[in-house]
DNA sequence: CGCGTTATTCTGGTATACAATATCCCAGAA
DNA sequence: TTCTGGGATATTGTATACCAGAATAACGCG
């Protein structure tokens, strides 16, 4: 049996240690990957990271051990760190979670936006897209897309909520860059966002809850019909 | 004369490693600590911890820092490693994500549960409480209660889901340990319960959802106006 | 006698050393 | 020539050593 000391803790400081600047150059690093390119799985030594980094082996080992948590990596015991590639029914998945837990911030959101947060939602994400949406950027569209999605979860004014999302998000990038830019899907997409904004509005949280959750899942089936580079 | 079938190795190989036993050590012996109980947040020494298990302080710091990432333990830099002890504020909120989550498990459980499945679901968990909720064994229907929520995450056949809520639940142990026993929240319960079977036999996604979201969320709220020993 | 300053100690963060084991290559036999 | 087995090598897992900063105690001054 575990005993501990129990002492008064008084000031919360943040400092930014080794690991984390180690952490965020793996996190980056992985990231920009091609991890879909390539037949084999990338392993990724320690020591050469280390090296490369100008570090021990140490902090590197715990900005491991963070992304295999996150899901981004995977250790395995005496053979080393793989960078993961995730399954469609996997990626599939996480779609399905980010629709619940997008679902469950808007819903929030209906009690605690303000009319103000509402309003500058609608300016930003109506106005813009649905006039010239089949004009150029698409790139852009999409980056205002994932803008749409992020500010419906500030709303929801939960720490937990967003935090969760974020860590999901890390591994949709990976997919985002290999999406289908489906121009119907972003009609359909643009008019769904203004339906969810109204019902906002009018403050219906059933209604955007299931709005926001069944465009969530739109994807998920898109995704799970469409994208063979998936294993 | 033996003949040896071939296997895949990396399925079976079950290596738990020491960080691995440092960690289960470590986790049952924070949950069962009561964190609630004196006002001084207890601090967790890794020499002490280390050589209590008898290993170095490596294992213990990479287990603690997956307590961490959890958000069982706080590790503030060159101070140590305090366990958490959640505001209101942040115990509504698992139980919102917590909602949110059980919604989509049970929404993508009427596509995916089987007939049998759903009627073990309503065998084991209708006809045991509704007759005698008022009898003895509160404690036995929490257990039941439990159990309910978890097998309808089970049906949703999502082992990211499945993971994600393990990890919100073991937040919630410490809440459910103080938490009210509330006969009229109980009785509710149990309705609500016979709702979700219901609309889960009927395979009605949309309502499914609401229903066991809604039924999460008033737990959010009742936590919300009536536990008042969290700050 | 009390408060502020400084010195010491204690603890966590990082680096490095050591041990265990998986991989790879080559030699020898079928 | 190919397959198997053993050893060399490389890499991870764990332990230990060292360093920096914070908590604490001791000391001196008002």
């Amino acid at each position: 049996m575990l005993v501990f000391r129990v002492v008064q803790i008084e000031s919360l400081k943040i400092e930014s240690g080794l690991k984390d600047r180690v952490y965020d150059a793996l996190k980056s690093a992985i990231v920009q990957m091609d991890i879909y390119a390539s037949e084999e799985l990338p392993k990724l030594d320690e020591r050469q990271m280390a090296e490369q980094l100008g570090v021990s082996r140490t902090p590197v080992r715990e900005a491991l051990a963070r992304l295999e948590h996150e899901g981004l990596v995977r250790m395995v015991p005496r053979r080393g760190a793989f960078v993961v590639r995730k399954s469609k029914r996997e990626i599939v998945e996480i779609i399905q979670v980010w629709a619940g837990l997008e679902g469950m911030a808007a819903r929030l959101a209906t009690e605690l936006a303000s009319d103000k947060e509402l309003a500058s939602l609608r300016s930003r994400f109506v106005t813009f897209d649905s006039t010239d949406k089949a004009s150029a950027a698409i790139d852009e569209y999409s980056d205002q897309n994932i803008r749409f999605h992020q500010s419906i979860v500030e709303l929801g004014k939960s720490e937990l909520l967003k935090s969760m999302m974020d860590r999901l998000f890390i591994q949709m990038q990976f997919i985002r860059r290999h999406s289908v830019r489906n121009a119907d899907r972003t009609a359909r997409s643009v008019s769904d966002h203004i339906l969810i904004i109204d019902a906002l509005e009018a403050r219906l949280p059933e209604r955007v809850h299931e709005l926001v959750v069944g465009h969530g899942l739109s994807l998920a089936e898109h995704v799970n019909e469409h994208i063979d580079y998936l294993k």
